[in-house]
DNA sequence: CAGTGAGCGAGCTTCCGCTTGACTT
């Protein structure tokens, strides 16, 4: 095959994954060659039932992608141009697929296409590439169809089992409904996690005006015991029993994969995994990292040789420590290199500020990954006393090299991590010590950590599940379903009893600490932990933790050729579809929805929680028809649940909302909502700060809150127009903007927000006229079809018309699902410890 | 946004993995 006379003489279409590749490659391969992308797959399952024929073989039927016209319309009249096509997508089991698509999808012939693959995005290791060409492996193209019919099978029949059973739109997959199973058990165990107190002791010494910080091992259940063992130290003298100096090391971690980006963006910058990825691909389109989507530790030879040098620039010879780092991921596919940047010798690149923080990170990651060992003395001190055989030990670290400490340290998720050791004075065996006070306080051992959705990322690394490029957006598919919410929670106030012992007198004292305080972690909602457990009951299998790892398994048989796609797939449907049979027959009414909580204590009458069309409610009693009586109902409030909250709780939510009182002839209810506790005024809203108990408002204390709201509005107002009173200049939470009725607007900086005229307004508005109640938000927007139709549109404007329909579809009278009355008999009792 | 907890009922929802887009608040 006289390759290198086509390279030379005819011309070469090279098609990769990625557009920011292509134009990498392009600069490598000369004028003979075009590259383009196929951004991504082009081909898929189209949405309804006719993708998968399940009678004759599953055979899949695959059709472009509508966002993928364009691109194959353009590759075509490439592909004409060409005598060659370089297939050169990733090296990995969906590029293999993408590849073959193409070929399907371009009707490529055999004879002109080529397959090419490299790891590294370097000129010799593309150039290497075309050198050995080979054929598309269809049997790692047929393991791709058979993890793509699985995962279609799975979400597809299992999906519509919960629209019919629990409440339609939800949906079901392998790898999403897994993630939501993890946060469910992980509340649970939170839950039912008891916490046990001991006292831990520590000691302050003086020696050489240093303060030298001591532990004692043992710790003591019972504060009697605790107090026995500060009084048999009283009047004691202390000294230094033993000195042991051990040398150490710390080696620095690997780069970054997009999992382990993620992880310590999320700890150490707070972003979000979803914001994680737009900045790192800004970074990447504008060449300043490699790819961001891996899950390789590897580096290229030439990256490691481009980081020794900028090591050995910056820092010298003896920080330099080659290093190849390999994956310790059975599951990783590693067809990239991981993220680096590109260029060593920049330490600083990207335009906005969160942009340029991330690339601080991967820079010094990756440099870090580079560099030696630290190097530390180790100093454990072991202080002895006179009245007794009890021993405290101090440690001291003394790092002796700093390495690659110089430039990063990693960090953990480990809350309670142990304040890191100092540096002691230098002592010497016998030394005499000053006894500054010894503490025993109570501690309480922690429940384990809430997800976060960084750690929730990395739970599924761990276990296989999931992909890089499918982290950030299955994170956001569980909590845009309703499943998982991250939020912040306000911990409770907790007394440790405290013992002192100064001055040869020991002190009893209350400290206060706040425990179960969380930070954007993430909690199940009711709709999960029921989604979740009607699953887990019905398909015990696919919800299983080591189903992907299973599948996985047989996806690689079949990748070596020694398993046929159809036969597996066909092995898993025969007893999948059983089971969607069988919960098909399923009735709803026996479906655990809710929870009996017991009887009123006045009443007498029953106190139920259950699950709602609007959402987790209590109700007191279950009405009579006959009579006309309606229940109570009252919502949960944020962070109860029905499956734990208590009857007393329950009772709690009906003492709201409640008149305190009038003002200007008006009254005054002070409730909870979404947002919180408010009080509602002349049918306005003023938030109740979280100083005051919302039981404990009166009249007076209402007046005062509204009249500070009157204070607070006015002083939003810049301006308005007598032309229209939806426009207004308003002053809010990041400065001045332009609100049009509920659209608000930036204003742009180089004016001065109250000199703006009614003409500025509109054009900053972008209306040619004066707004409409449609304009300003106020009226139903445009019929769902054409609001589908739209699909240019932007994402912003998409999303929030898709919100607005949500909301109205919840508030119209047309609901979908016929409703059965929960009986009586359908809430379970859920013995609870 | 501040409550609601249905009624006749059409047609719809949904998966996982590859990519980037063109938007903001």
């Amino acid at each position: 095959m006289p390759i290198i006379a086509t390279r030379f003489m005819s011309k070469n279409l090279v098609i990769v994954e990625s557009p920011a590749k292509a134009k990498t490659i392009e600069g490598y391969l000369g004028k003979d060659f075009t590259v383009r992308s196929s951004y991504g797959h082009v081909r898929d399952l189209p949405k309804g039932d006719s993708a998968i024929d399940i009678k004759n073989g599953f055979k899949p039927t695959y059709v472009v992608s509508e966002d993928k016209k364009e691109v194959i319309k353009e590759l075509k009249k490439l592909v004409k141009e060409a005598d060659v096509v370089w297939l050169a997508t990733d090296d990995d089991r969906e590029g293999e697929a993408i590849s073959w698509h193409l070929q399907e999808a371009l009707d490529l012939n055999d004879k002109a296409t080529r397959r090419i693959v490299f790891r590294e995005i370097t000129k010799n290791a593309i150039q290497n590439a075309i050198q050995n060409p080979r054929g598309i492996d269809i049997d790692l193209v047929n393991a791709q169809q058979a993890r793509r019919v699985l995962d279609r099978l799975v979400g597809f029949e299992m999906s519509p089992v919960l629209w019919k059973k629990i409440k339609a739109g939800l949906s079901a997959g392998r790898v999403q409904s897994v993630a939501v199973r993890l946060v469910v058990d992980r509340e649970r165990e939170v839950d039912q996690f008891n916490a046990a107190a001991q006292f831990k002791v520590n000691a302050e010494f003086k020696a050489g005006g240093k303060v030298i910080k001591a532990e004692l091992e043992e710790r003591f259940d019972k504060e009697a015991d605790a107090m026995a063992f500060l009084k048999g130290l009283i009047q004691a003298n202390f000294s230094v029993q033993n000195l042991e100096k051990k040398p150490g090391k710390k080696t620095p971690a690997a780069p970054f994969t997009t999992s382990t980006l993620q992880q310590e963006a999320s700890r150490k910058l707070s972003f979000s995994v979803a914001q994680t990825m737009t900045l790192a691909q800004r970074l990447y389109e504008a060449g300043k990292i490699s790819y961001m989507r891996t899950d390789s530790v590897a580096l290229s030879e030439f990256a490691l040789n481009a980081a020794k040098d900028a090591i050995t620039a910056a820092y010298g010879e003896a920080f330099v420590h080659t290093r190849r780092y390999k994956n310790k991921n059975e599951n990783a596919q590693e067809a990239h290199e991981a993220i680096r940047p590109t260029d060593f010798t920049v330490t600083q690149a990207g335009t906005e500020r969160n942009e340029q923080r991330l690339y601080e990170l991967i820079w010094k990651r990756a440099i870090a990954s580079q560099m030696a060992d630290a190097q530390i003395e180790r100093t454990i001190v072991t202080i002895g006393n006179s009245n007794t055989k009890d021993t405290f030990t101090a440690t001291g670290e003394i790092i002796t090299f700093e390495g690659f400490l110089k430039v990063y340290i990693e960090s953990s998720d480990d809350e309670e991590e142990e304040d890191a050791a100092g540096t002691l004075p230098p002592l010497s065996i016998n030394q005499a010590l000053e006894l500054q006070q010894i503490q025993a306080l109570e501690r309480y051992t922690r429940p384990p950590a809430r997800y976060t959705e960084a750690s929730l990322v990395k739970k599924l690394e761990e276990m296989g599940i999931g992909r890089p490029s499918t982290y950030a957006p299955t994170i956001s598919t569980i909590q845009k379903r309703g499943y998982v919410v991250k939020e912040n929670r306000d911990g409770k106030e907790r007394k440790l009893t405290q013992l002192i012992l100064k001055d040869n007198t020991i002190k009893e004292g209350i400290v206060t600490e706040i425990t179960g305080q969380e930070k954007m972690k993430l909690f199940p909602t009711d709709l999960a932990m029921i989604t979740n457990d009607f699953l887990v009951e019905h398909f015990p299998n696919v919800t299983d933790f080591s189903f992907t790892a299973r599948v996985e398994k047989e996806f690689d048989e079949i990748a070596e050729g020694k398993k046929k796609w159809d036969k597996m797939i066909d092995a898993f449907y025969t007893s999948f579809h059983k089971q969607v049979e069988k919960t098909e027959a399923v009735e709803r009414s026996t479906i655990n929805t809710g929870r009996e909580l017991g009887r009123h204590p006045e009443t007498g009458e029953l106190v139920l929680a259950r699950l709602g069309r609007f959402g987790p409610y209590v109700q007191i009693g279950e009405g009579d028809e006959e009579k006309g009586i309606k229940p109570q109902y009252a919502s949960l409030r944020k962070g109860q649940l029905i499956e734990n909250i208590s009857l007393a709780d329950a009772l709690e939510l009906f003492k709201l909302p409640r008149e305190i009182g009038t003002f200007e002839g008006k009254p005054m209810v002070v409730g909870i909502g979404r947002f919180g506790p408010y009080i509602r005024h002349d049918s306005k809203f003023v938030s109740i700060p979280k100083t005051d108990d919302p039981m404990a408002i009166d009249e007076a204390r209402g007046v005062e809150l509204i009249e500070a709201k009157r204070i607070s509005d006015a002083a939003k107002l810049i301006k308005d127009f007598k032309e229209s009173e939806y426009i207004k200049i308003l002053n809010g939470r990041w400065g001045p903007f332009l609100a049009i009725g509920k659209n608000n607007f930036k204003l742009p900086k180089d004016k001065e927000p109250a000199l703006l005229t009614l003409e500025d307004c509109l054009k900053i508005a972008g209306l040619d006229h004066l707004p409409t109640e449609e304009d300003a938000g106020l009226k139903k927007p445009t019929a769902k079809k054409s609001a589908k139709k739209a699909s240019t549109k932007t994402a912003a404007v998409k999303k929030t018309a898709v919100k607005k329909q949500a909301a109205k579809k919840t508030a119209a009278k047309k609901t979908t699902s016929k409703k059965v009355t929960v009986k009586k008999a359908a809430i379970k009792k859920t013995t609870k410890k």
